[in-house]
DNA sequence: ATGTAC
């Protein structure tokens, strides 16, 4: 197996380091300074980095944490919830007009539908950030409709209720303001301090966190709405997976809180690791107990170059005009010029090499590719 | 990542 795995013993408290990544993809050291420096805070058992591993603010992104007595809400980092939503829509993907939706498609601003029924509909308390709730937000967050590649697993596919000629609608996103006003508030307590598990700021800490993962969770849902509603389309909710949290488990039969950072779970069933707008993403399925990789898999390519860097030598060889079409012939939605060169698909590793790293590391199972046919970033000009 | 930091 060309996947290799390096385990490190430091001492006490001994936290086991694990990066799973073969030499061939590459990973930068300070993500690895990073996850070595998290494994050293008090009460952390293992820290495991996946094949998307990047260096971070602080703590590494495309890695999960276990301890146990305390946890980090630092290390959830402000996007508390964010994830990746696939609808499967009810239109034959030759039938899509990326053109014309590339032209008129408008997912700005607060939805001028009734916000607080559709949370009810959801199951979710209101926040105070409604006026975010169905917007896509910045960085790397998007909505695209998809068309199936290939399908590798046509049992898992059909299993999912899904067929090959069909569009999907792949969202990623999180929970806006509301989950950074909860990190904030914690940090101006805490610092990158931890919570001693089953105090009362602990507990309050994760009421806060888990009303934030579900209001995230409604957030791509209504995002998923406003597009299908503007390419009048049908959709159902294949998968929604949270890939920054930090959960209850026990192991070994002791509690411990597994912190996801930027790492999709593998004990919720089949997700969706994206490329980047000019790649495949991928539809796997976990394989094995998840215990050699916290529960854990890659949540996406993972960026090669900073977004400071991208600016400046995307700009150099590409007209922001160039960049709203792809290899694959897709449209991108994005009128902010330094997002548009900040996300181009030149700035993120190969997502190929990432899913093969998971693949070979026996984690999971390739059910499909999928190929872009629309990107939505933001009609918003602002920088 | 962020109705964006002072």
């Amino acid at each position: 197996m060309s996947t290799a795995s390096t385990e490190t013993s430091l001492p006490s408290p001994a936290a086991t380091v694990r990066v799973i990544a073969s030499p061939q993809s590459w990973v930068e050291g300070e993500a690895v300074r990073q996850l070595e420096a998290v494994a050293r805070l008090p009460g952390m058992k293992a820290a495991v980095g996946l094949p998307d591993l990047h260096p971070g603010k602080g703590a590494p992104v495309g890695a999960a944490f276990t301890s146990e007595g305390l946890f980090y809400p630092y290390l959830v980092g402000n996007d508390i919830g964010c994830g990746m939503g696939l609808w499967d829509v009810g239109m034959l993907a030759r039938k899509a007009k990326a053109e014309r939706w590339a032209s008129k498609l408008e997912v700005e601003g607060p939805w001028n539908g009734d916000v607080e029924g559709f949370l009810a509909e959801e199951g979710v308390k209101p926040s105070g950030f409604e006026g975010a709730l169905g917007t896509v937000g910045g960085g790397n967050h998007f909505a695209e409709l998809q068309r199936v590649d290939a399908v590798h697993d046509a049992r898992a596919f059909a299993e999912l209720g899904l067929e090959a000629d069909r569009l999907l609608l792949l969202v990623h996103s999180g929970s806006r303001g509301l989950g950074e006003a909860i990190l904030r508030a914690h940090v101006d307590r805490h610092a990158a301090g931890g919570l001693v598990a089953g105090s009362d700021e602990a507990r309050a800490y994760l009421t806060r966190h888990d009303h934030a993962v579900a209001w995230a969770r409604a957030n791509r849902a209504l995002v998923a709405r406003r597009v299908l509603d503007g390419i009048g389309a049908p959709a159902r909710r294949v998968l929604d997976v949270c890939h920054n949290s930090v959960t209850p488990r026990r192991e070994d039969g002791a509690l411990r809180w597994l912190h996801r950072k930027g790492a999709a779970p593998a004990d919720e069933g089949p997700v969706v690791i994206p490329g980047s707008r000019g790649a495949l993403s991928y539809l796997v399925a976990p394989v094995g107990d998840g215990t050699g990789s916290a529960y854990s898999l890659a949540h996406g390519a993972g960026r090669k170059w900073t977004r400071t860097a991208a600016r400046e030598r995307i700009k150099e060889r590409f007209t922001a005009e160039s960049l709203t079409r792809t290899s694959f012939k897709s449209h991108v939605v994005c009128e902010n010029k330094d997002l548009l060169f900040e996300e181009a698909p030149q700035a993120y590793k190969a997502i190929d090499r990432v899913v093969t790293d998971l693949v070979e590391a026996g984690l999971v199972k390739v059910v499909a590719t999928l190929a872009p046919v629309l990107t939505y970033k933001t009609r918003s000009h602002e920088e």
